[in-house]
DNA sequence: AGCCAGGCCCATT
DNA sequence: AATGGGCATGGC
């Protein structure tokens, strides 16, 4: 993508075909992202940005412009993906519907305990959750806090950590924090690994199941050959094809038709999907 | 009030 | 390998 700009601490996309604010927060990748006065406040780490749109183009105010340029997926062209996804025959409304999405490169911690908590979840009580254990246990930026350190989570007592409202995900939390903290499950490992490798690991770890896993390998490590079945998905497939299928063949059923870009084809899918039942309009095209 | 949420764990078969 | 019950909490 040549459309942006990178100057200290602020980045502008000129070439908005493939940048939208809106949909990059609202396809569910994120969860610490809010609205302050007409801009976007997003934060990653210990990393924070604001974004608007002004005359065309979109301004991205940070602390740290490199770090935002691969946090956004800049340097990726998005109209080649969603040509090709077209070419796979997805449903042609949703990639249109969603153009302006992309797929980010969040920290695989956070990335990994906000998935445990998303499971079984509702995103507005997801995110409340992940904003306390921020406050509890992040640290001070000024003017917001940073998402906490493995070991800072896995210091916590058992308490700090169940007082979050996140119920039964608190031990989840709190395990998952040790594990890493101890050394016993290394974070960079999937960058480097193979995607059915990374994701064995991944599985070893508590309130890490299959779509936990799948969400992390694409929105951590920008692995694209996986299908995150949620609820939406599950509603979307067994709608159209007109019966119950379990997420395990839904799964492999996706992923064997949009392989390798199965990641992006999800978010399209689950924006539109998603979008489409909060306008309360019935749809389930695939 | 009651169903549901970006499901997982664990026991059973 | 596949299936099913139980689960904390709160949004809508």
């Amino acid at each position: 993508m040549k459309g942006y700009i990178v100057k200290k601490n602020l980045i502008t996309v000129t070439d908005m075909t493939d940048f939208d604010i809106k949909k990059i927060c609202e396809c569910g990748q994120l969860f610490r992202f809010t609205d302050i006065n007409g801009k976007t406040r997003i934060i990653s780490g210990e990393h924070r940005a604001f974004l608007w749109q002004e005359n065309g183009v979109v301004f991205i105010e940070c602390d740290d412009e490199k770090y935002f340029e691969k946090y956004f997926d800049l340097q990726r062209n998005y109209d080649i993906i969603r040509l090709k996804l077209k070419d796979k025959s997805l449903f042609e409304a949703a990639v249109d519907f969603g153009q302006g999405i992309r797929i980010l490169n969040q920290q695989p911690f956070e990335t990994l305990i906000s998935f445990i908590i998303s499971a079984n979840n509702n995103i507005t009580r997801i995110k409340g959750i992940i904003e306390r254990l921020s406050a509890s246990l992040g640290d001070d930026m000024g003017g917001y806090f940073s998402f906490p350190s493995p070991q800072k989570i896995a210091a916590a007592d058992f308490e700090t950590i169940n007082g979050l409202g996140a119920g039964y995900r608190a031990r989840y939390i709190h395990e998952t924090a040790r594990a890493v903290a101890e050394g016993r499950f290394d974070l960079d490992a999937p960058f480097s690994a193979k995607t059915d490798c990374a994701k064995r690991g991944l599985l070893q770890l508590l309130g890490v199941g299959d779509k936990v896993a799948d969400c992390i390998l694409l929105f951590a490590y920008h692995k694209a050959d996986v299908f995150p079945v949620d609820t939406w998905i599950k509603k979307v497939y067994n709608c159209y094809y007109g019966r119950e299928q379990s997420r395990a063949v839904i799964r492999r059923s996706l992923l064997a038709r949009f392989g390798d870009l199965s990641g992006y084809a999800q978010q399209y899918l689950f924006y539109y999907k998603r979008e489409l039942d909060n306008h309360r309009i019935d749809g389930c095209n695939l």
